[in-house]
DNA sequence: GTCGTGACTAGCC
DNA sequence: CGGCTAGCCACGA
């Protein structure tokens, strides 16, 4: 199932570190479903055991959030991770790469 | 089976 | 750099 693919990859998202809706996309093989990994977190049944606030837009902006966008960057930057105007900052050093 | 909606992305101006 | 448009996808009504 595509939402359950979104969940585990988003799941492995290690603390410390984001990922874009696009790159989840593409990792479970649809790289232009961005929309559609974001409509799964939106109504993922799995919110207490996945870190949705790891995932972010393509240019590192944060957006909707179940707990509110506010509470999204809260966790973040707790996580270690800068953000500035709803938006990561060092968006390059957090995000995380799959297949390096 | 078709339509509308949304946590997206890339391209243009 | 900021705003707008068109394309793509899965899901529920």
């Amino acid at each position: 199932m595509f939402t359950k693919a979104v969940l585990e990859a988003t799941r492995k998202v290690p603390r410390g570190r984001i990922t874009t809706y696009g790159e989840i996309a593409r990792i479970i093989g649809r790289p232009k479903a961005g929309r559609a990994v974001g409509n799964a977190l939106n109504k993922n049944p799995y919110a207490p055991i996945i870190p949705c606030h790891r995932v972010v837009k393509a240019d590192g902006k944060i957006s909707g959030f179940n707990k509110g966008v506010k509470a999204k960057i809260r966790i973040l930057e707790i996580e270690g991770i800068k953000v500035e105007k709803n938006k990561v900052v060092n968006l390059k050093k957090v995000i995380y790469h799959w297949d390096s």
